[in-house]
RNA sequence: GUCUCCAUCGUCUAGUGGUUAGGACACCGGGUUUUCAUCCCGACAACAGGGGUUCGACUCCCCUUGGAGAUGCCA
């Protein structure tokens, strides 16, 4: 059978880099393989899961190119039959029972199989025997073995686990005797529902179990059977809980292989053990390491700055924060880095994965975005750049040709679309001067009448273009004195306002002769008054 | 407490017993007839610590430290 896998999100608001990055890597490993990608939507969360969470999820899968087969995607509230049914399958197998523990009612609980050689990858280590807290009762039942463990300090701990952790029981005192021996009780636990409390103990002695899976990514992944405890896979309202609906939706989906992320490993060896119960095959695993903040924590839906939904807004490309993204725990191998998609497809493969967990570094995705604009063609270039413009108010009617130019120079520059705020100078009248390098730069005796005289000279030019203007400016500067270029920024911050851009000389050709004898005008008088002022 | 996983420049990474430990971003310096956000060149910068195994460890094993996750009704 062909390679199914899906993405599986809940709508539980805005969808986030790490999130979206476990989509992409399972979009790209289905198209590597020639497999099926599809989408489950976990809408179980009646509350938080709106229809709006729902259209920005498609949208931001849209955006990033995420197509997905099968359509319409799968929506988890309507299995909820399938998962109730499946349920009470196992109630029926007495793989599951009730329990009221935490209140309101009865849940179903998951009962890890005592009989676990049934289950892929379980396997006996040997005997093993753990200490436990005397004044506790070992409480032995069909619900688990519960004890309390025994700190460093010597109080009690935190203790317990399944029936199936605990094979070949035996529960002993401090001297070793032996006050409770599980073999042979099996049935009468298990089937009868018989209950054993054991006072005083010191140790327990049993037969240890561990489950292996192997992990497409981290390899093989083992853990014992007495660190686990029971599933709740109903609440006690009736719901089903993530466990179950998720097991039982890939078995319907007929998932082959299920990528997610690294906070699901330990889950894994319960839902292993849950297709089993269920009949199914389990899937292959591969978990993918958690992409964290700055503070090298896992991205929590509190994380304002890592939504997909905010780089967009920012003037990011979807493809270069595709591309940033697929290189976020993963990479080709050899020094590549701004890989088309279908590149991606090549070269993507699960085993190249890396196993820690990696920082986003926006400043990394911003150069790949500039390259990703510098490549843009002119003409999507501009259309893009003309919508961005069109979000302030001297941006929405600019001067179609004059627009061109602008673009035609600066394109090459823009790092991101909400820089192109700051083409505002190009398009209105007077442009906003920031001070500070206003300041800086034009000041001296020898700048003033630099461009005291430029304003002359700019006047009497018979055509007034990139060329006229460098050849102005350099005789200039050498009629007041000035090293070459020492006019430039002068120059730039009093026709612009700012003490960055594209090469003055274009830039003041775009500006034109009329605004730009009119800001050096400008420019220079609010010079003369504050000087006059002081 | 217990269990699982992780650990190379500030960040993303290459590296699978023998390398001057490579690349990218950022930063710094220089160049583009000392204009600039582009472009080019250069410099700085890492194998968490300690034990082993080995002729030889970034690479294999163990311990420590540090980080993340899990630990029955979140997903």
């Amino acid at each position: 059978m062909g390679v199914r896998v899906r993405f599986a999100p809940s709508p539980t608001g805005q969808v986030h880099i790490g999130n979206i990055r476990a989509a992409i890597f399972n979009w790209l490993f289905a198209r590597h393989e020639g497999g099926t990608f599809l989408l489950r939507i976990e809408d179980t969360d009646l509350e938080r899961s709106t229809p709006q969470a729902i259209a920005m999820l498609l949208q931001v899968m849209e955006w990033l190119g995420l197509d997905f087969d099968e359509k319409p995607p799968l929506y988890q509230t309507s299995q909820v039959a399938r998962h109730l049914e499946a349920a009470q399958r196992l109630l029926a197998q007495n793989d599951a029972y009730k329990d009221n523990k935490g209140g309101g009612g009865e849940a179903i609980v998951y009962r890890i199989p005592f009989h676990a050689e049934a289950i892929p990858g379980v396997a006996t280590v040997g005997t093993v025997e753990v200490p436990v807290h005397p004044d506790v009762p070992v409480v032995v039942s069909h619900k688990g073995v519960n004890y309390a463990g025994i700190s460093a300090k010597g109080t009690q701990a935190p203790g317990g686990c399944c029936l199936a952790g605990c094979k070949d029981l035996q529960v002993l005192d401090a001297e070793g005797k032996c006050l409770f021996e599980l073999a042979g009780k099996e049935d009468a636990i298990l089937q009868d529902g018989a209950v054993f409390t054991v006072e005083r103990a010191a140790k327990l002695r049993f037969t240890r179990r561990t489950i292996t899976y192997h992990d497409l990514v981290k390899g093989d992944m083992t853990k014992p059977l007495d660190s686990m405890r029971d599933v709740v896979i109903v609440r006690s309202d009736g719901s089903p809980v993530f466990h179950l609906a998720n097991v039982v939706d890939d078995i319907t989906q007929k998932i082959t292989h299920i990528i997610r992320g690294d906070d699901h490993v330990e889950n894994t060896f319960r839902h292993i053990m849950l297709f089993s119960s269920l009949g199914a095959t389990p899937p292959a695993y591969g978990h993918l390491p958690m992409i964290v903040n700055a503070a090298g924590k896992p991205y929590s839906k509190r994380d304002g700055d890592a939504f997909v939904g905010d780089f967009k807004d920012k003037g990011y490309l979807p493809e270069a924060l595709f591309n940033a993204l697929t290189l976020l725990g993963w990479s080709p191998g050899d020094d590549r880095e701004k890989m088309s998609r279908q590149e991606l497809v090549e070269a993507f493969t699960l085993n190249r994965v890396l196993h820690a967990s990696a920082q986003m570094d926006v400043q990394k995705l911003t150069n790949l975005n500039g390259q990703y604009i510098a490549e843009l063609p002119a003409d999507r270039f501009r259309e893009q750049a003309r919508e961005w413009l069109a979000k302030y108010e001297w941006g929405k009617d600019v001067d179609e040709s004059l627009f061109g130019q602008v673009c035609a120079l600066m394109q090459s520059r823009v790092k991101r679309f909400v820089d192109i705020e700051q083409w505002k100078y190009f398009f209105v009248d007077v442009p906003d001067y920031d001070e500070k390098v206003c300041a800086k730069h034009v000041k001296g005796e020898a700048v003033l009448n630099g461009l005291r005289l430029l304003e002359q000279r700019f006047a009497a030019l018979p055509a007034f273009d990139a060329a006229t203007v460098e050849q102005a400016v350099e005789a200039v500067c050498g009629e007041v004195e000035l090293a070459h270029g020492k006019l430039n920024q002068p120059l730039r911050a009093a026709i612009t306002g700012t003490g960055i851009g594209a090469g003055i000389y274009e830039t003041a050709e775009l500006i034109g002769r009329e605004r730009v004898l009119r800001r050096l005008a400008k420019c220079l008088s609010d010079n003369d008054l504050q000087n006059g002022g002081q």
